[in-house]
DNA sequence: TTGCTTGTTGTACGATCGTATAATAAGATC
DNA sequence: GATCTTATTATACGATCGTACAACAAGCAA
C-alpha cells in the first residue's frame, strides 16, 4: 500500500480549487502575476491541469470572475434576507452590504481589475460583465419596486444606485484611508432616501 | 548630405511621444499587451529608449496615467469655463463633461484599468491615484461651495458625486449599449439637484 | 486480478517578456 | 572641421510566458 503520488479529483471539485487559487494569486500579485504556473503552484497541482480543465488561462480568469460574482451576489442576497420585511430596510441592506469588509477589499478589486483588463483585450468576454451588471440592476429594480417606486423611474434609479455603489466601492478598495465604510454607507443611504422622496 | 537614420529629440518631447504611444497600445491591446517592444514599435523607436527615458515599463505606464489624468482634468476645467457664471450650471457642466465621447470611451478605460492593476501589484503607485482623486474631489468641493453648500456637507457631497460619476462613467465605457451618455447626464443632474435641495 | 478511462504529471517547445550593454551617430559647441 | 555629449540603436541575456504532448497512475468496473 504505497501512498498515492497525487489524488484524483472530480472535475468540478478540481475546477473549483483552481478558481480559488486564481483568486488568491490575483489578490496577491495582481493581474500580471496570474500566470498558469503561479496558479498551479498555488493550487498545488501541475501546470498542465489548467489547460486540461479550462483550455486556457483566459477562460480560467473568466470563470474566477463568474465565481466571485456569484459569491458577492449571494452575500448581498443574504443581507437582504436578514433585513426583515420593511422594503426600504431591505434595499438599504442590499446596498450597505457592498461595503462590508469581505466585499470591499483589495482582493476582490484585484479580480475585478484583472477582468476589466480582459474585457478590453478580448472583446468576447464583455458578455460576462453585461450579465452580471444586468443581474445587479434587476435586483435593485425589484427592491425599488417593493418600495413603491413607479416603473418609469425604476430603471434610472437602479442605474443611479448601481453607479453610486460601484464608485464608492472602488474608492473604498483603492484608498480605504480616505473613505471609510461607514461614511460610504451613510452617503449611499442618503442618496437612496432622496431617490425615494418624490415617490 | 545623407539622410539621418534617426532624429534626436529633446528628452521631454521623446518622453511625450512614448507616453502617447503607450496610451494607444493600452487602448488597442489592453494592459497585458503593453510591452516595451509593442510600445517602442508604436512610437517608431527602439525598445531601449523606454529604459533610457523612464527606467522601466512601470514608470512609463505611471507617467501615462498621470498624463491622461491631466488631459481629462483639463477637459473638465474647460467645460466649467465655457459654462458661464451660474454656480450650479458650472457644477453640472463639470460633471456632464465626464460623459463626453472623448472622455467616456474604452481607450481611456484601458489606461485606467491598466493602472488600477498596477496599484494592486505595486503598492507604491497608489499615491498617484490618491493625488488624482484628491484633486477631483477638491474641484468638486470648490464648485459645491460656490453653490452655497455649507462646509460640513461639502465633503460628503463631493464624494457622493465623484462616486456616482465614476460608476456611470465605468458603465458607459464597459457597455455603452446599455447606458447612453444622455441618460448618464440626466441621472447625474438629478442627483446633484437632490444634493443641493436642502442647502 | 485485469482492463479501461481519464485525471494528472512532467517536460519541452517557441515566443515574448524586461532589462543591460556596447556600439553608433545626431547635433550642438567651440 | 574637430570635439564632445548623449540620444538612439541593435543585440544579447536570462527569465518567464502559454500551450502541447506523451507518459503515468488513480480509481472504478468487470
Amino acid at each position: 500500500m504505497s501512498k498515492p503520488g497525487f489524488t484524483r479529483a472530480e472535475p468540478d471539485a478540481r475546477r473549483l480549487s483552481l478558481i480559488e487559487a486564481t483568486a488568491r494569486v490575483l489578490a496577491r500579485d495582481g493581474a500580471s502575476g496570474a500566470s498558469v504556473r503561479a496558479i498551479a503552484i498555488e493550487a498545488g497541482v501541475s501546470p498542465g491541469l489548467v489547460a486540461h480543465h479550462f483550455g486556457g488561462v483566459d477562460a480560467l480568469i473568466a470563470a474566477t470572475y463568474a465565481h466571485v460574482g456569484e459569491q458577492v451576489a449571494a452575500a448581498l442576497d443574504a443581507a437582504v434576507s436578514a433585513a426583515g420585511d420593511d422594503p426600504q430596510a431591505r434595499l438599504i441592506a442590499y446596498v450597505a452590504a457592498s461595503f462590508a469588509p469581505s466585499i470591499a477589499d483589495r482582493d476582490l478589486l484585484a479580480t475585478w481589475t484583472a477582468f476589466w483588463g480582459l474585457v478590453i483585450a478580448r472583446g468576447e468576454i464583455a458578455a460576462l460583465h453585461d450579465a452580471q451588471y444586468a443581474r445587479y440592476r434587476d435586483e435593485l429594480e425589484t427592491l425599488l419596486a417593493a418600495c413603491g417606486l413607479q416603473s418609469t423611474a425604476r430603471r434610472r434609479a437602479a442605474i443611479a444606485i448601481a453607479a453610486l455603489v460601484d464608485g464608492l466601492w472602488l474608492e473604498l478598495c483603492l484608498s480605504p484611508e480616505v473613505l471609510e465604510a461607514d461614511e460610504a454607507r451613510t452617503i449611499a443611504q442618503a442618496q437612496i432616501a432622496a431617490l425615494l422622496e418624490g415617490r
